[in-house]
DNA sequence: AAATTGGACAACCGCATTTGA
DNA sequence: CTCAAATGCGGTTGTCCAATT
């Protein structure tokens, strides 16, 4: 047994709305507001609609502050960083864009920007591949070699085999709020092998501190001393300057702000490189690591750092009327 | 000129979550 | 605490229109 229908669906009008529609609804929300029930507006209103055709109706095109269209090369970037960040979390990213819409983006992104950052990620690929291929001749230098060798332009990188960047992280796929779609071509598990477990061990202290599953501080007891190197390479893998020492004992993980990880980028710092890279410190440099462990913490950093995104925006942006993603917050705590 | 194709966007659908009685 | 209603969200579909064949 489903659940009820909102309205009956035989005596609504539906599909595209009329001028007139647009008027008496504008003009009733502007009157008395939405009253806090969509589902008795359409009868207050004269309209003979289903309430929730009325919200999307008045959240997607009606509301004076609503923008349409003439997406600006930095929206563009804000984008495809929070979807390389967050998946398709379009409310989220929404909610970053004033004037802007989920369902706005939403088509943006499918129609337009996906196709735009895939061009720009073969891009990304063919200078791989040049890169590899000037630095494979030198022979093997131990386990970098190695890994290089697994990345061979048979064995397309990560990021061809779902335009990597476009590959919504797995929160989505892990969130309690998302409803995974099969059709989903870029799916996570269907694109990525696992973080082998050795990695998840050595990462999870640290990464779980960014999620928020685990106290910042007081800090955990130092871990022994092969989990200690095991983290520290993992973090220096992951993270694309060398990490500082301090980062095993915790306070890089816990400390950094958000900020210094992610809002340079969004804010069009001049080290977000304007028009090119579209995931800033994000992919590019793990591009040219030819690291195996780098990918599978940047799979990690990728499906807990959301959390710690989430939760940070929520707590930051007082003007964002956008409730911290219990999901995507909760789920995981 | 007609048919086809593809892009753009509005709207719908179904499910998850939240809310309140 | 429970349950039904309301709301929010993301995926998908439908429709319009311009470009192409």
């Amino acid at each position: 047994m489903g659940r009820a229908p909102c309205c009956d669906k035989t005596s609504v009008k539906r599909g595209p709305w009329s001028p007139e529609e647009d008027e008496l609804l504008r003009s009733y929300v502007h009157n008395h507001g939405t009253g806090g029930n969509w589902i008795a507006l359409p009868h207050k209103a004269g309209l003979n609609r289903c309430g929730k055709s009325c919200r999307l109706r008045w959240l997607n095109y009606l509301r004076p502050d609503i923008k349409h269209g003439g997406y600006t090369e930095q929206e563009d970037r804000i984008i495809c960083s929070l979807y390389n960040s967050i998946g398709s979390r379009w409310s989220i990213i929404a909610s970053k864009l004033p004037g802007r819409t989920d369902n706005d983006v939403k088509n943006y992104w499918n129609t337009k920007l996906k196709k735009k950052a895939i061009a720009n990620m073969q891009q990304q690929q063919e200078e791989y591949y040049h890169h590899h291929q000037q630095h494979s001749s030198g022979g093997g230098r131990g386990r970098r070699g190695g890994a290089a060798a697994a990345v061979t332009p048979r064995a397309a990188p990560r990021s061809q085999q779902c335009a990597s960047s476009m590959q919504p992280s797995p929160a989505s796929a892990s969130s309690a709020v998302t409803t995974a779609s099969a059709s989903d071509a870029c799916s996570f598990g269907a694109m990525y092998p696992s973080p082998s477990t050795t990695t998840l061990q050595a990462a999870a202290p640290v990464l779980a501190r960014y999620d928020g599953t685990a106290p910042a501080p007081p800090l955990p007891p130092p871990p022994p001393q092969q989990q200690q190197q095991q983290q520290a390479s993992a973090l220096a893998e992951f993270s694309p300057a060398p990490a500082p020492a301090t980062a095993i004992s915790g306070t890089w993980a816990a400390g950094l702000p958000l900020d210094d990880m992610f809002l340079p980028e969004l804010l069009g710092d001049s080290e977000f490189p304007p028009g090119g890279d579209f995931f800033g410190t994000g992919f590019a440099p793990l591009l040219l690591q030819d690291r195996a462990a780098s990918a599978s913490l940047q799979e990690l950093s990728a499906c807990y750092f959301p959390n710690a995104q989430a939760e940070m925006w929520a707590a930051a942006d007082h003007h964002v009327h956008v409730k911290p993603p219990a999901g995507l917050c909760h789920s995981l705590t």
